[in-house]
DNA sequence: CCCATATAGTTAGGCAGCTAATTAACTGTT
DNA sequence: AACAGTTAATTAGCTGCCTAACTATATGGG
C-alpha cells in the first residue's frame, strides 16, 4: 500500500511571497518572485511526472534522453558527446550507460581513433524500446500543453526563452 | 580545477522535435512538444542554478525551502505537515531534517499531544541563516525574470498555471 | 476490552545528479 | 625523446528524491 500518494501540490501564492519579502525588509517585486518560484515548482513537478511515466517502461528521464539522443545522432556517440548533448557531467553519463548496458539497450565498444575513448552504441533492443514508448510519450507531452492555443504556446515559448536567458546570466555570476 | 564547468545548454529546437515525431510515424504537434521539452529543461536548469546558490550558504534547495516553510508557519511544524507543504514524502523530510539538525538550524522535540509525533523547531541559528540569505536570494529570483515586463509576467503566470493543470491531469492518469 | 486498521516517523535501498580524484592515453614543447 | 599538461572515462562519496517496509502509537468497532 503506497502511503504518500495523496501528496498535495499547494501552489505558492502572491501573498506568501509578499509576506516573506516584507519579513526581511526587502523591496523585491512579489509578482516577479512568484513567477520564479512557480516556474521552479512546475519544473520539479514535471520532472517527477516524467520519472513515473518512464518508470513504467523500465527507464528514467535521464536514460530515455540518452537513448533518444543516441538515436537522433545515428546510434553512436562518445560519453563526452552525450554529456554535452544532455547537459550533464560525464560522470552522470557513466552511470546512465551502466544501467542501460545492464538492460542491453546500449553497448560500449572502445574507440578506434582514440585509445582513451569509448563509443556508446544503441542496440536493436534499445531502438525497439524507444519505438514502444514513442506514442504515449508524445501524446503525454502534447496533452500537457493542450490547454493552450497555438498562439498562446508561441507566446509562452518566447517568454520562457527570455527567462532562460535570465537564468543563464545568473549561472555565470 | 573543475573540469566540467563549461557544460553547454543547447536548447532543443523545433526541427529536432519534428524529426523525432516523424521517425515514429506520429502526428503530434512539434510546437506543443517543444513547449513541454523546453519547460522541462528550464526547470532542470533553474533547479541546478538554485542548488549552486544555496550551496554557497551551506544549504540546498530542499533544506532552504524547509527552513522558509517553517518560518512562514511561526517556527514549528510536524514532519508530516512539512512534507505536505513542500510536496515531498515524509521520508525526504526525515533526511532534510537530519541534515539541518546536524548544522543546528532546526531541532526536533517530541509532540505533547501525540505520542507518535515529533515537532521540528526553527532555531535562532536557523532564522539567522535565513536572514543572511534573503537579500541575495530575492535579488536573484527577481533578476531571473527581469527581462519581462509586469504585463508579460502576468501573461506568463497565467499560461504556466494552465500548463500546471495539464500536468496535474497527467499525474492522475 | 481487544483487536484490526490507520497514522507518524524512520530506515533501507534505489536512482540521478554533482564534485573531486584517479588512471590512461594523447599532444605539444623543448 | 622526454616530460608537462590536457582530455577521456571511471570511481568514490555526497545530496535529494522516491518506494517499500518497519516500529510505535492512536483509534474505532464488535
Amino acid at each position: 500500500m503506497p502511503q504518500d500518494a495523496d501528496r498535495e501540490f499547494a501552489q505558492p501564492t502572491l501573498d506568501q511571497a509578499a509576506v516573506q519579502i516584507r519579513r526581511y525588509g526587502l523591496t523585491a517585486d512579489p509578482q516577479a518572485v512568484l513567477v520564479a518560484v512557480r516556474l521552479m515548482a512546475a519544473g520539479a513537478r514535471l520532472g517527477q511526472a516524467s520519472e513515473v511515466h518512464f518508470g513504467r517502461f523500465g527507464l528514467s528521464t535521464g536514460r530515455y534522453r540518452l537513448l533518444a539522443d543516441l538515436e537522433d545522432c545515428g546510434g553512436e556517440k562518445s560519453p563526452s558527446q552525450l554529456a554535452a548533448g544532455l547537459g550533464v557531467t560525464r560522470a552522470t553519463v557513466t552511470g546512465l550507460v551502466d544501467g542501460l548496458e545492464r538492460e542491453g539497450l546500449v553497448a560500449r565498444r572502445s574507440s578506434r581513433e582514440d585509445g582513451r575513448g569509448t563509443v556508446v552504441v544503441l542496440t536493436a533492443r534499445g531502438a525497439q524500446r524507444l519505438r514502444e514508448m514513442a506514442p504515449e510519450h508524445f501524446r503525454r507531452l502534447e496533452a500537457m500543453v493542450g490547454g493552450l492555443s497555438e498562439v498562446e504556446r508561441g507566446t509562452f515559448l518566447e517568454l520562457l526563452e527570455r527567462i532562460a536567458q535570465g537564468i543563464g546570466a545568473l549561472v555565470e555570476e
